[in-house]
DNA sequence: CGGTCTGTTGAAGGATTTCAACACTCGTGG
DNA sequence: CCACGAGTGTTGAAATCCTTCAACAGACCG
């Protein structure tokens, strides 16, 4: 079994931003809030407004930036770098429910009811987002039908994603779990330029178990497979894609 | 092991509600959309206009109402009866997504998008439901964001439920997972006023395993090791919770 | 340069599936 | 009205998948 790793001499495969040298500008705010799918609709003069309403706030990598049933006041999109949502369990074990980007939105998503947020939100790498005080999320969608429609749209799109993965945990090994999963990262964050086919994310054994409702071991044995296979090449924390076909033909087997 | 099954002769436990001499009177259908939470704001004028734009239809028990990945170009809130939301797989093997009751809308959900149905839909007992184009509904939402926020707030409340199961399939084993899916399906169906506790389903040993994710014979074994515990009672698809106490006791263990 | 975090691998044990046989219930049609 | 047959539920035993415990190796950080 040789397991070869390419080193770079003096530079890790994955190359993380930092917040550092990131300010959000008044432009960047607008261009964000612009690239979230339910203001699309809305006039520049319209987004001012809206941005008004919104606020900067910065988190750094693994920093929490709210938990599991605590109070939901805030509803948050994403500027900059990317959020792990998660679960706890009263076992320590956690479950990673999605990793959203630049352009998601997160936090108090149900306007009525009880306000409780259902998961815990972190900073998966140096983060910067935007956020509403959820009254006045509900103002703007009283006032805009159009805003209401879009939110409702993308929520009914992660309630499929939610089922699907339902139905994955349900009757898929975990080794079409983690293929899946891969491939779906992959597509989601996979650098399309740069001829190393890296997920952009700091991805360990453990994220990948949180994922897909295993042990960090078993994630680590199907990895090595993976590895044996040349399906994939991965390191501490980076994977990348080698033969996303043989990925796709295990999902389907 | 005695497990004594009480039989009422000539009687069978669960009492199914036939489609016969049920018939769907103007004011059944207007009580029904009241009933519809996201409709609760409206005027008895704007509830009889949005009357107007849906049609009934029924369905006998087992029924497909439709198929995954057909053009999904309904929306539908049931009337009478209860549906089964499910998943299918090339195995052959399916997963219950949801059970639902009189006042609950399925369909198409996402007024947006590719409008493909990503569940099945099957009458679980005999059913009557009101459809409404989706194209009219998406003029209902323009026109009153107060439907849209309720819609919203169901489809976020459907989210959070969606991915407490996946917290649960990844972490409980599948005592804990029946144990759970029992108390729930007691809370939503279970006849309070009846003194037998029965569930108001005609609940097989499959759709347990296809609600929980495992084999109709390891839900089997577990109903029948609950059944020598004296937590429940239960025959050929009739289940009736005697220890409610002891089942959550199990859930949290 | 040590310490901590991450990844790897082995081996034993446990949970669940699968295959198989059988019992029972219910509806149907003779 | 009874008998049949399909559908449903039960149970055993073997096989499989996965977890858990444990030890260790390598990478990264300060």
């Amino acid at each position: 079994m040789f397991s070869i790793i390419f080193k770079m001499p003096g530079s890790k495969p994955l190359q993380i931003r930092k917040i550092e040298g990131h300010s959000c500008t008044i432009d960047l705010r607008l261009e964000k809030l612009a690239m979230v799918p339910f203001f699309k609709d809305l006039s520049i003069t319209q987004l001012q407004e809206i941005n008004e309403k919104f606020r900067a706030a910065h988190f750094l990598k693994n920093e929490v930036i709210y938990r599991e049933s605590e109070q939901a006041r805030m509803l948050r999109v994403v500027v900059f770098g990317t959020v792990k949502l998660l679960k706890h369990t009263e076992a320590g074990k956690d479950i990673v429910l999605d990793i959203l980007q630049p352009g998601d939105l997160f936090g108090s998503l149900s306007v009525l009811g009880d306000k409780i947020y259902p998961e815990s939100a972190q900073a998966y790498s140096d983060v910067c987002n935007l956020s509403i005080n959820s009254d006045d999320f509900y103002t703007i969608l009283k006032k805009y039908s159009s805003v209401g429609i879009g939110v409702l749209n993308m929520t009914a799109e992660r309630l499929q994603s939610a089922q699907q993965q339902i139905q994955e945990l349900s009757t898929f090994s975990v080794e079409k779990r983690i293929a899946n999963i891969l491939l779906r990262l992959y597509k989601k964050f996979g650098e399309n330029d740069n001829p190393n086919k890296l997920i952009q994310l700091p991805l360990s054994r453990m994220d990948l178990a949180d994922m897909t409702g295993t042990s960090p071991e078993t994630a680590s044995r199907i990895m090595s497979h993976f590895k044996e296979e040349g399906i994939i090449k991965s390191g501490r924390q980076w994977v990348s894609i080698l033969d996303e076909k043989k990925l796709s033909e295990i999902t389907n087997l």
